[in-house]
RNA sequence: UGGCCUAUGGUGUAACUGGCAACACGUCUGGUUUUGGUCCAGAAGAGUCUAGGUUCGAGCCCUAGUAGGCCAACCA
């Protein structure tokens, strides 16, 4: 059987149609243009698995382009950690690119715009530029600078260049149209003087082309096919263009822009400029926090390359506005971990068990199957003896018929071990339940085959043993907002809906196999969700996050 | 107020380009189960923003509205 043909999304259909006409194979060729300004989120992931999904379809190349044209605001280190996230969700780079090493090829084409009378110097401050742009409405007025000598105008920009001219006295301007319907095209700033040190420049420039004047072109030195970003970027298209035509020949290959609406995540949100507030603002520990949507603290959380490639297949490419449930996010990661993740056993709320009727001092190792979604993972051993933690909420002193768990004069399994029966409390000054005792049947084991292991019970439960168990700090994260969309109200501030509870940390009882667990490493607590070990962690520090609860399909209904 | 983009179950995408609206998440039932997980079976939930028009036939085409978004950084 062949599979179900899927349908194209809009951006293939484009790819598809342009295949039919007048592209060969050859000819495809997709970028990821990041600004290294901040961290990459899950956002920008859709996007890398859009552009490098599309390489990897067509066997084209992708490249990696470092948007680099703002030395304010761009550092070397976020160039770092958005080469680990790309590699990190498992794609790989043709080239690895900067506009920066275009500088002086897109110099030498602003000179050759100023010679054809496309460009000039404008020498009015920015206010006033900004006054003469006229509105939506209204048209433009022209610079009473826009009509220099080529002379003058090669000489100023040559000054501008060497850093001559201070920042902010002159601009190189594109002479388009001041009275164009589409603002963007009367007469946009192609270069600002900045005498700023550039993370790989130094300071070669004084001069810094502004985005419009140095997508395009990047796109076209690197013969990129298909230069695809979000909606907002519709407008620049026709300035996009009008660059494009004037640096080329007819006959080049040119790029074509085509746009896509962001992706937006519920309960989050993935404005660079507010998660550095979170950052800054201590809301959050730091950029790789795992209640952050960037890709470098959902892979701390515990989240996968596939759950995320996934997830962004899943909610797929398109031109509409959206707010993509988290739910769905997590459904990805739960998919991908319930098949990989080993089980073990960890008791987050603990209540003391002891069983009466257990020798003494007595303890023995159980087989514990690892995971039973994956016969190639083996079992385990894990120790058992009379005294014994279970979760607090595993139990209650009368219940209705519901209630799956321990109660007293009632049956249930310990996952792994005996059919116990609760039999009493005990209870401190407080009236707090301080121990349960039950009693156990020695012929019940589990996997031991008898008649008395194969009864049913309805409910099971897991446990440590008190002795043998170990503690560590599991940090429980929940989701960074208490509102779908934080930031859609403009009235009201985001950080207003930030979740109190976003955070929990606490101190658990895990099997004694977790001793050694090291980072990143990635476990099912049973009955309680995915977890994983947190880079900080060490064998005398053990420190787990949680990805995600298990699904829960009991909590909710009371 | 001008231009451009968008409009399909609660959410996200589809609908072989005009042929009786599908998939996934979520929700709800039931079954299996030594995880109230997984798995299996099933259900509810939109008649496609509105009004016209073209057509034998419209979610797809046309017109006009309505709603939301984008555009007036020397940011990207």
């Amino acid at each position: 059987m062949s599979e179900e043909k899927k349908s194209l999304n809009f951006i293939e259909q484009i790819i598809e149609e342009d295949l039919k006409l007048n592209y060969k194979k050859e000819d495809l060729k997709f970028r990821f243009p990041p600004e290294p300004n901040g961290y990459l989120h899950i956002g920008h992931a859709s996007s890398i698995c859009l552009n490098f999904g599309l390489g990897e379809k067509y066997n084209a190349p992708v490249n990696l382009r470092f948007d680099d044209t703002n030395p304010i605001k761009e550092e070397q280190e976020y160039v770092d950690a958005i080469k680990r996230d790309v590699e990190w969700l498992g794609f790989k780079w043709a080239k690895e690119c900067y506009a920066s090493d275009y500088f002086q090829q897109l110099y030498d084409w602003a000179v050759e715009l100023i010679k054809n009378g496309y460009a000039y110097v404008d020498s009015q401050p920015s206010a006033v530029i900004a006054e003469q742009k006229g509105t939506p409405t209204e048209p433009g007025k022209n610079s009473p600078y826009r009509d220099r000598s080529v002379e003058e105008n090669l000489e100023l920009f040559e000054k501008m260049k060497n850093g001559e001219t201070t920042e902010g006295q002159h601009v190189l301007r594109a002479r388009i149209d001041m009275a164009a319907k589409n603002m963007l095209m009367r007469d946009p700033v192609m270069y600002r003087s900045l005498h700023k040190k550039h993370h790989r420049t130094g300071n070669d420039w004084m001069i810094y082309p502004l985005y419009d004047w140095a997508h395009g072109e990047s796109d076209f030195i690197e013969s990129i096919s298909h230069s695809f970003c979000t909606l907002e970027f519709l407008p620049h298209r026709e300035l996009y263009n009008w660059f494009l035509e004037k640096v080329s020949s007819p006959d080049d290959f040119k790029p074509k822009q085509r746009e896509f609406a962001r992706r937006n995540l519920s309960h989050t949100i993935v404005s660079k400029r507010k998660l550095l507030q979170l950052v800054e603002k201590g809301i959050v520990s730091s950029w790789d926090d795992p209640r952050m949507p960037t890709i470098s603290g959902l892979r701390r959380r515990g989240y996968t390359p596939a759950s995320i490639k996934k997830f962004a297949e899943t909610i797929g490419i398109a031109k509409r506005e959206n707010v993509i449930d988290v739910s769905l996010l997590e459904f990805c990661i739960r998919e991908d971990l319930n098949k990989t993740a080993p089980r073990v056993m960890a008791v987050m709320d603990p209540v003391k068990l002891v069983i009466t009727n257990y020798p003494e001092g007595e303890e023995e190792w159980l087989t514990a199957e690892n995971n039973p979604e994956d016969e190639l993972a083996g079992s385990r051993e894990v120790p058992f003896s009379k005294e014994l933690y279970i979760e607090k909420e595993d139990f209650k002193e009368e219940a209705n018929r519901k209630f799956f768990r321990l109660t007293l004069g009632k049956e249930v399994r310990l996952k792994n071990a005996y059919i116990i029966k609760g039999e009493k409390v005990i209870k401190d000054a407080n009236g707090e339940i301080a121990e349960i005792h039950c009693t156990y049947d020695p012929k019940s084991r589990s996997g031991s085959g008898t008649e008395e292991s194969m009864r049913k019970v309805k409910g099971t439960l897991h446990w440590v043993s008190a002795k043998h168990a170990i503690e560590a700090e599991v940090r429980l994260y929940d989701r960074l907002f208490t509102v779908e969309s934080p930031d859609a109200d403009k009235e009201k501030d985001y950080l207003e809906y930030i979740n109190p509870e976003s955070l929990k940390t606490i101190t658990a009882y895990l099997e004694p196999g977790l001793k050694d667990s090291q980072p990143y490493e990635q476990f099912q607590f049973q009955r309680i969700g995915y977890f994983n070990v947190d880079k900080e962690s060490s064998s005398d520090n053990l420190i787990f996050n949680r990805t995600v609860t298990l699904r829960d399909s009991w909590a909710n209904k009371d």
